[in-house]
DNA sequence: CTCTAATCGAGACGGTACGTCGCGTCTTACG
DNA sequence: CGTAAGACGCGACGTACCGTCTCGATTAGAG
């Protein structure tokens, strides 16, 4: 929305230590995010969590922000890496399935992200990369529709983003079948403008 | 998300003056919102566009969030009491229009609110006013569902938000019938799960 | 020093209320010194102990200072009233003896006066008096002294301010006619120039 | 009198920057006072004129009284340093020209010092170390006197002060003997409780 | 296996905004 | 209609965190 700076630093030279540092950031935020809120958690919070100096934060990232993208970003990546493949086939109920089913295996985690005020910035990189993979699709596969593209993607991510957060806050209240119905019927089947193939 | 305090502070007295403050600093916010974004502003900000002095700002909202809660509410409140009487009527289709002709007629107010940092709060109340009107609407008149009253709730305006902030970014590529359709196809009726009234 | 208001706001028209009120007042700040010293109390204080309303202070002290000082000014005029016909007098001592017997007497309102914060407002007070005293003597009774005059009045006050200040802080430790010696020892016979009339 | 916090705060590790920090407050508070009083004085005013920024200052100082404390401490010190090895000695008159002529040579550091309503301070460092002196001093070289030592350094310390004060306040009314001198009769010698070894 | 340069820990620093507190003025509502 | 209650403008306070910086100590990885 109104960050400026929000990628990792690149470094010159690759180094162990790096990569190792960085590391230690983003799983110390992910700790600290099950316990407060995002915007409650300081920077020297997150090095003190990481074992790492202060100044060496912003040896790898320019702000706060910066590395909570890291982290969403990272996250983000492995959930579609799962749930793509089977998004746009002709199941569109098995990819629900798939997300849920890794959404529920990584609970603490995604519940941090999604209740933990960082929502926000998962939205934007959800959107981010849907986007780009709507973009990378060969307009042939590409389902014809009345609503554009983009409006697409980011009204899916929200729609997504929040029946898991409801999923989340809300446990044991539905089964992992019933919130991937809830979720293609919701959100998927009304996008791509079918009828469900499968109604539970 | 995670603000605590969230609403404005209570006067033992009626005064003349609280109000005319308070709507001031309202005001204020608002205007400074079509510039910069939320939290690039400051009290003082206010204060001083307000014509209000530092300390009084504490004298009727706790922090800076309590405001634009207050703000949230009454313009949430101003929209719903439009498109309500219509919602569950049997044409959604025309809520979606008066919700969507609402909104375009204060094109920069939504705009400020949707994108300049506060959605997170507009979605919040919207969603709190969301449920209380859930909850006040008697069982009978209720579409049973498969979908949780609170999840619906949940989805519904956070479709109605990403749409609308879509179409407040992207101005002159629908038109509001246009919008309103998709609203209507997207959000409403999944949710009520219903064949489309009118499909245009 | 450095306080601008010093007195106390002259009425039009002579009102029973008027020193009713402001008698209130000192008394209030009076009794609000033996717990916490001076600037740790608020005007408001003051007046929830006098009973008093808050705006109604303003009707008649400009400022804190301004009661402290009109405290003061009572205070110290009513200890010169006892001290000073003997004091220029032969006997010195007794004197002392006299001005001792009469803070003893008053113990609390001297502690309160000299070591809550006030001590400053009441040497200045003090020496005001003292010098309008030292002004209005005849210069022929005035003793012959290579001190100048103003400079022996500051001392002067000063010493029994300090010596008192002690005494007031280590009770039980010196008699009442031990600590009068010491005064006249080391504050009145060194102005005076005198030998001792009466050595312990 | 009334301040809770007193002292400069101690750092772990010795940096150099902090001692040039804590000299540039202490320099530019000594300036400050030059032209106004020290409760006119804000410690904005004092960061901005030391080069310092607001926040740094809290981390040398607790609250502004502890600056003044501070500089009061450097100054009495050096004073002290000169006086007193003479203090004690047979010639006392000496030791008064000593303090005066080094005060002389710093007129406007004790002007502003003793007039800038920081007078209150300093009497309180000078007598803190003056207690210190005189109990680090051995029993037998203490000269008798029924005076108890610690009043007698409050009234050592208190008449230094208001004569010194009185000097600065009126320049070219006494020469440095003639103060010196009057210093001696008034203070040094009834405390010491001793004949005037030399009369002027 | 060394040595050189990048990384790291530590923390002082300037800066900005926060939320609090008290003063002294001025308005409002109530008796 | 006067007087309390208290809203208000003002400005300093002390706190918290940010992002920059400098200084040594350590250590990786190139030669």
């Amino acid at each position: 929305m109104n960050q400026i700076s929000r990628t990792a630093i690149t470094p010159k030279r690759k180094d162990v230590r790096i990569e190792r540092t960085r590391s230690a950031l983003r799983t110390a935020l992910l700790q600290l995010l099950d316990h407060r809120s995002f915007d409650q958690i300081t920077i020297r919070d997150i090095c003190t969590r990481a074992g790492s100096g202060y100044a060496t934060y912003f040896r790898h990232y320019p702000d706060k922000h910066a590395l909570l993208n890291d982290v969403a970003a990272v996250e983000v990546t492995e959930l579609l890496k799962r749930a793509l493949p089977i998004l746009f086939s002709v199941d569109s109920y098995a990819a629900c399935v798939t997300l849920c089913g890794y959404v529920d295996q990584n609970r603490e985690l995604w519940s941090a992200l999604l209740t933990g005020g960082a929502s926000g910035t998962l939205r934007e990189e959800f959107a981010r990369q849907g986007q780009q993979l709507a973009k990378d699709q060969s307009p042939a596969t590409r389902p014809q529709s009345r609503v554009p593209a983009d409006l697409a993607v980011a009204f899916g991510v929200s729609g997504v983003v929040e029946i898991l957060t409801w999923w989340l806050q809300h446990p044991n209240t539905c089964t992992l079948d019933q919130i991937a119905d809830i979720l293609n019927r919701l959100v998927i089947a009304p996008i791509l403008h079918r009828e469900l193939i499968r109604a539970t």
